[in-house]
DNA sequence: TTTGCACGGGTTTTT
DNA sequence: CCCGTGCAAA
């Protein structure tokens, strides 16, 4: 037997020696799904001997792209970096680096990937001063625009139904004159070049005889038709996936992309990896039971021989500053037991519950990472420099230019910029160019030749120095170090440092001159998003159940288990998918999980009152709810919570403003307001205040 | 052109 | 509560 597919299991190795024709996958969590991934590819090249270049693989992230390639690079004698293994985005970006020009609309290979704020930006310039776009929420469209661009199919109201045909082209159109694309624009051009130019789909098509496809149940509209379009001929296509991770419809994503795959293929094979390796018998039974409440699935079992087996512990908690504690003293019983603190991750639904952790975590002591906020690359002096160093490759780059022509500030404001833009447009040359023709006074006229001299300059440097002496030179001429050292701009300053450092990790990637390195050097950047974490250092880590998909902890702590917050009410239609995210996160447990929720929450500055989520009962944990720290009495209250709150719905709702109740923590005091959705407003005596309160919560009674 | 204040709104977000 | 935004004044 091939060494390649030895130590799999049957299924598994079905999977990996399938290798003709459509194949799903379906790998529930744990199931070793990246291991079918690799050992295939690896089986292609060494068994079947496939030329590695005729294999592509698509991911939806970098990391796991980069996992892939790590992982191969152990089983085969080949350059994996050679191999087409890239997310979707940075696939369609190399596609169209080659192929733009058969899009025909005046496009050339060097055109710049915006990101989101770039995007949104654009908007607003487009909608700036219009009144008939008055009522346009940049951000808003910018999704709007976003979706359409996925799924084709627009959700929105009348005012925009009016207005979007004409806001989506001046949009398209605006990108155009900045040879620039966003990220859905990578993905829609390559399936419209497909489409349209026969013999480029024949070559791609012939091409890749080989197709993979990692997290398939994440896959969007125009995804399902790139992939379509790619495998049309050799039809050898594999995708994994699992119905029951699909958390991000909010991005477009389809699961019905698994259907639509089997009727497309009808002699497509199907296998199930139902055997779990990462996790205990009674965190598959709870995940296997909560996930049955979903209708319209597949049905799938996980199973594991694993022998290790320790209780899931459910924790209903009076406030969240007691989960908060709660679950600090559980770290520090684990790390007692001799875990360490990286085997710790607590999830959450949403991120404002990092918050009271990283209080708590500060004042304790213990070493913690919050992943999510702001993104390395999306930071403001990360974008400014990156700005800086791309309008010094392109100085007819005008969305660089706006960028940072005032930053540091030169005193050339938005008038001034305004005017200079109408002479661009007008001539149809850059900002940069419009600055010796643009009708200025004479003051501002010699600060924006100083600044052109500026960015002429340093192109003129970049010939005479080694690319890292080059960047710090850069810092250091336009003022940009300068301006973060005197606001004491510590973190800006280390993270413009750590650019640099970023720049030399991957400089051996690149050749040619300064000018083409450069080049080469930002355009990678564009589809980056996630600066390298530290993973040397021991820490809790404390992320949203999204971020934590794809991987897996010894020990999770699932935080904010509350009616309305998880699942959340916002999108109550979506109580699948809400099930969904609740599912990812208890399979990233590997040996123990915590269940937390507060009945008496502070958040957004205020306390409120919540039932504890339906998934605990879903799981069937309200039984071996195991209460540690306080009495067995609060078993009690968080089983009776359910009963009376179910009952509350029907009966108990009748409250009148002005009626005085009695509330378990706060004692007796006076409604004051009845508002929308069961929130009533309670006045109590001092110190407590005015709190909100839902109707026929178990902590009140009537007087 | 910059700054200061009042206001509103605040899931998730791989690219 | 805490942030980003938008407008008015310096």
């Amino acid at each position: 037997m091939s060494d390649i597919i030895k130590g799999l299991n049957e299924r598994q190795r079905e999977a990996v020696v399938t290798t003709e024709g459509p194949l799903m996958v379906m790998a529930g969590a744990g199931s070793g799904k990246t291991r079918v991934l690799t050992h295939r590819i690896a089986y292609l090249i060494n068994d079947l001997g496939v030329y590695p270049s005729n294999i592509l693989a698509v991911t939806f992230t970098n990391k796991a792209a980069k996992e892939m390639k790590d992982r191969i690079s152990k089983l085969v004698n080949f350059n994996v970096n050679a191999m087409w293994i890239s997310t979707f985005h940075s696939f369609c970006a190399r596609f169209l680096r080659k192929e733009i020009f058969a899009l025909k609309k005046g496009y050339t290979s060097n055109f710049i990937i915006l990101d989101t704020d770039d995007s949104v930006k654009i908007i607003k310039d487009i909608i700036k001063d219009k009144a008939e776009f008055e009522r346009v929420k940049p951000k808003e469209l910018q999704g709007i625009i976003s979706k359409f661009k996925n799924t084709g199919n627009l959700y929105i109201d009348d005012y925009y139904k009016r207005r979007f045909d004409e806001l989506y082209a001046r949009y398209q159109e605006e990108l155009k004159r900045l040879n620039a694309l966003d990220f859905d624009d990578l993905i829609l051009y390559t399936v419209n070049i497909l489409e349209n130019d026969l013999s480029v789909l024949e070559y791609y098509q012939q091409k890749f005889q080989y197709i993979l496809v990692d997290e398939y149940q994440d896959t969007n509209n125009i995804q399902f038709k790139l992939i379509n379009l790619l495998a049309g001929f050799h039809r050898n296509l594999f995708i994994v996936g699992d119905e029951d991770q699909s958390i991000y419809s909010f991005r477009g994503a389809e699961i019905k992309n698994i259907r639509k795959f089997m009727s497309l293929y009808p002699d497509h094979k199907i296998i199930k990896l139902e055997q779990n390796y990462r996790s205990t018998k009674p965190i598959l039974d709870a995940a296997n039971k909560l996930i049955t409440f979903n209708a319209e699935r597949i049905a799938k079992n996980l199973f594991t021989e694993n022998s290790f087996s320790k209780d899931i512990v459910y924790h209903s908690c009076e406030t969240s500053y007691e989960e908060n504690r709660y679950v600090l003293n559980k770290i520090k019983e684990a790390l007692r037991n001799g875990n360490s603190l990286d085997d710790i991750a607590i999830l959450y639904r949403n991120n404002v519950m990092s918050r009271g952790f990283e209080d708590l975590f500060v004042v304790e002591n213990i070493p913690y990472t919050i992943y999510g906020g702001l993104s390395f690359y999306s930071r403001k002096e990360i974008k400014d420099v990156i700005s800086y160093l791309r309008l010094i490759v392109d100085p007819n780059c005008d969305l660089a230019l706006k960028r940072i022509i005032n930053e540091p500030k030169r005193s050339i404001g938005a008038t001034t910029l305004e005017k200079l833009e109408i002479e661009a447009k007008a001539n149809n040359i850059s900002m940069l160019e419009a600055i010796s023709t643009v009708n200025v006074n004479s003051g501002t006229k010699a600060k924006l030749e100083d600044f052109k001299k500026l960015i002429l300059s340093l192109r003129e440097d970049l010939n005479g120095l080694s690319m890292v002496d080059f960047i710090e030179h850069m810092y250091n001429k336009t003022g940009y170090m300068q301006m973060l050292i005197e606001q004491k701009e510590e973190e800006r300053i280390d993270n413009i440092k750590e650019l640099l450092s970023v720049f030399k990790e991957q400089s051996d990637l690149y050749s040619g001159s300064n000018l083409e390195v450069l080049s080469e050097f930002l355009n990678d950047l564009a589809l980056r998003t996630d600066a390298d974490d530290d993973n040397s250092l021991e820490k809790v880590r404390l992320m949203t159940i999204h971020q934590a998909k794809g991987l897996e902890f010894k020990i999770v702590f699932v935080v904010g288990l509350e009616q309305g917050i998880f699942p959340s009410d916002r999108d109550l239609d979506n109580l699948d998918e809400e099930r969904r995210i609740c599912y990812v996160a208890v399979t990233r447990a590997m040996r123990e999980l915590y269940l937390t929720s507060a009945s008496n929450r502070f958040i957004y500055g205020h306390s409120e009152f919540l039932a504890p989520s339906q998934f605990i009962r879903e799981m069937g944990l309200i039984k071996i709810n195991k209460i540690e720290t306080k009495s067995e009495v609060k078993k009690y209250e968080s089983k009776e919570a359910y009963t009376t709150i179910d009952k509350a719905k029907v009966t108990n709702d009748d409250y009148a403003i002005g009626e005085h109740i009695i509330h378990k923590i706060y004692g007796e005091g006076v409604i004051v307001n009845i508002g929308d959705n069961k929130i009533m407003d309670v006045a109590f005596a001092s110190p407590h205040g005015v709190k909100k309160i839902l109707k026929g919560h178990p902590s009140i009674s009537k007087k």
